[in-house]
DNA sequence: CTGAAAGCGCTAACAC
DNA sequence: GTGTTAGCGCTTTCAG
C-alpha cells in the first residue's frame, strides 16, 4: 500500500539511487531528471519511510527530553524553549514526563530500548547519586535541574546558592527581618530545595540574623494549595514574619493566596519573593517578584553539550552555569 | 558495537527465534533455555532496536500530538491528560508544537514521513476548513478543539455555545447589566472565539440585554499582556462594564491584572469568569471562576476514536462533544 | 518447541 | 552522473 522509493524509481524510469539522489536534494542530478523523479514522487504521494532510515543510519535525528511534569509550568516552559531550539538544529523533541517516580526516571537511564533517541536532556528529580554513577555510559546524556551530578557526566544548572541568597538579600535590604522559607520538604530535603535553603540561610547569617527554624514552611509537594495550606498553618501556629522568600512560584502563588485569605497585605504587611520566573508572574495580584533562570541558556547549552556528545566528544562531565536574574516586582517592593 | 539479537543468539548456543521469543514473552520456550537466553540477554546488555521492529511490524506504538504550544497552559494540561492515558495503552506520545503557524499544521496533516507515528490527535488554530478538507486521507487523525471539521474527520469538543451561555447567564443571575467579552480579535474572528461569542451573545438576547459593541474589548493574542492592554484601553476610553468574560483564563489573569491596578474591586465592582479552569485559575486573587473542559475526557474520548481509526474503522466522521463544568469562584460571586 | 531464511524500505559503497 | 547491490536488525512464515 504505501509508496516505496523503488515504486517511484519505477514510474520514473531511473534508479532507486537517482530518486533517492532528489529524495536528499544531492546535487549533480541533471534538471531534467530531476523534474521527472520530483513528478513521480508527487503523482505517488512518496513519503519516505522513517523506520528505515533510522535503521540504515543508525540515528533517529530525535532528542529525548525528560521531565518530571510537562503541564509543571517551570518544565513546560524548558521544554519549549528546548523543543524550539532542536528545531533550529533540524533535530525533533521527544518529550518523557517521569512524574516524579524514581523508577521511570530509571528507565531514562536505561535507555530500555534502542535506536529510539539520540540522546537525552533529562532533568531528575527523584535519583540518587549511586542511581546516576551507576548507569550503563555512553549514551549521549545531559542533565539539568539541581539533581546530583557525578563526575562523569555534563550539567547545565544555574547557581543556586548565589540566586537563593540574592533573593534574600534584597528582602533584607527592604527592611525585613523575619523571613520565612516556604517549600522545605516535610519528608526528605530535595536536592533543589536543599541549594536554595542553602542559600537563604547564607544571607541571613551574613547580616547577622539568628535561624529561627520555626520560619521553615513546610510543604508536601509543590502544588499551589501546599503552599496556601502552609501559610495558613504557620499563622495559626502564631509565628511571625515579614517576608516570605518561596522555593518557586507555584508554591509562591498559594502563599499569595493564603496572605490574601487572611487580610495580609503584599507587599506592605508581607513581602514575598518565588523562583522561576513562570509566564504568569508578571500578572499575579500583585505581580510577583522571581529569580528568572534563563531558560533559553539552559536550552542552548544543554543542547550544545549534548551534540558534542552525539558526535563523538569522550571527555570529563562538564559542568555549566547558566546565568538568572532576580526579577523585582510589586510583591517585594517597600 | 551494539549488541544485537544474533549476538544473544549465539552467546546462549540458540537460534534467533528463540531469543526473540524470549523477549517478547513468548510462551512455550524450555524455562531451561529461557533462563539461558536471559542471562545472555543480562550479560551482553542486549537492548531490542526499536527501527528495526518498527520496519517490519509497521507499527511505531506512538501517537502524534500536534498543539500550538506546548507552554500555554491550557495544552499543557490536555498534552498531559493524553500522554498519561496513552501510557494505559502502552503507546507512547510525540508532542508537535505548531506555534499557530498554518505552514506547521499543515505539516502535521500531511505527514511527511512515514513511520513516526501510527496516527495523530491534533488540536489546529491556524487551518482553513478547505485546508482540512483537502488533507490525504486515510492517515489517522482525531482533531481536538474549536477549529473547523469536515464531514469526514473524527472531532472531540465541548460544547462551547452552550458553555459560553451558561457562563454569561450566571453574570446576569448576579445582577450584571454591562458584561464585557474579553478576547475578540482584532483581525480576523477565530473559530474558537466566535463559538464563545455566540453563546454571550444568545445569553444577552436572551435576558432582552441589547448587544452593545463597545463591550468586546479586542486583542491581537491571547497573552496575559493584551489582556490587560485590553482592559485598560476600555476604561481609557471610558467604557463602562460591570462585568467581563474572557475568552479564556490567561486573559482573565490580564483583565484581573489591569482591575487591580484600576483599583476596581473583583467581583465587587467586577466580576470575572474566565474558561480552560487552569489550575492555576482556583488560587488567583481572588480565585478565577472558569468553565472547565473535562479534560480527562477529551483525552479519553479522542485517544479511543484514534483508536478505532488504527484498528481499521474506516466509517464517517464522528464528532463527540466531551462534558465541561461552571466552576464558580470568588471572582463572579456577589 | 526451535531453527533457517526471506524481506521490511532505505542508504551508501562501488561499479559503470 | 546513474545504476546495482549488500546489508541495517528484526519479525515471521514455514520446516523440522
Amino acid at each position: 500500500m504505501p509508496v516505496r522509493l523503488r515504486d517511484v524509481a519505477e514510474r520514473a524510469g531511473v534508479s532507486i539511487k537517482t530518486v533517492s539522489n532528489v529524495v536528499h536534494d544531492h546535487p549533480y542530478v541533471r534538471p531534467e531528471l530531476r523534474a521527472r523523479v520530483q513528478s513521480a514522487i508527487d503523482e505517488l504521494g512518496y513519503r519516505p519511510n522513517v523506520s528505515a532510515r533510522r535503521l540504515v543510519t543508525g540515528q533517529t535525528g530525535t532528542i529525548a527530553i525528560a521531565v518530571p511534569g510537562i503541564d509543571v509550568p517551570y518544565f513546560s516552559e524548558i521544554c519549549r524553549a528546548l523543543d524550539q531550539q532542536l528545531h533550529t538544529h533540524d533535530l525533533r523533541s521527544a518529550i518523557d514526563q517521569t512524574l516524579n517516580d524514581r523508577d521511570a526516571e530509571q528507565a531514562v537511564l536505561d535507555q530500555r530500548e534502542h535506536g529510539l533517541v539520540d540522546g537525552v536532556i533529562f532533568h531528575p528529580v527523584a535519583l540518587t547519586p549511586e542511581d546516576l554513577a551507576d548507569r550503563t555510559a555512553g549514551f549521549p546524556l545531559v542533565l539539568i535541574g539541581e539533581g546530583p551530578s557525578p563526575a562523569g557526566i555534563d550539567h547545565v544548572m544555574i547557581d543556586n546558592i548565589a540566586a537563593a541568597e540574592e533573593a534574600t538579600n534584597s528582602l533584607l535590604a527592604g527592611g525585613r527581618r523575619r523571613i520565612a522559607f516556604l517549600g522545605h520538604n516535610r519528608r526528605v530535603l530535595s536536592h533543589t530545595t536543599g541549594q536554595r535553603l542553602t542559600g537563604y540561610k547564607q544571607a541571613l547569617k551574613a547580616a547577622g540574623l539568628h535561624l529561627d527554624r520555626r520560619l521553615y514552611l513546610r510543604v508536601d509537594d509543590y502544588r499551589p494549595e501546599s503552599g496556601r495550606l502552609a501559610v495558613h498553618q504557620a499563622v495559626e501556629r502564631g509565628i511571625d514574619f515579614d517576608a516570605i522568600f518561596c522555593r518557586d512560584d507555584l508554591l509562591a502563588l498559594g502563599a499569595l493566596h493564603a496572605l490574601s485569605q487572611l487580610g495580609r497585605r503584599v507587599p506592605e504587611d508581607v513581602a514575598v519573593i518565588g523562583w522561576d520566573d513562570l509566564t504568569i508572574a508578571e500578572h499575579l495580584t500583585p505581580p510577583l517578584s522571581s529569580i528568572a533562570p534563563d531558560k533559553e541558556e539552559i536550552a542552548r547549552r544543554s543542547i550544545r553539550l549534548l551534540l558534542e556528545r552525539i558526535n563523538g566528544y569522550h571527555g570529563p562531565g562538564r559542568h555549566e552555569i547558566a546565568p538568572y536574574r532576580l526579577m523585582v516586582r510589586e510583591s517585594s517592593t517597600g
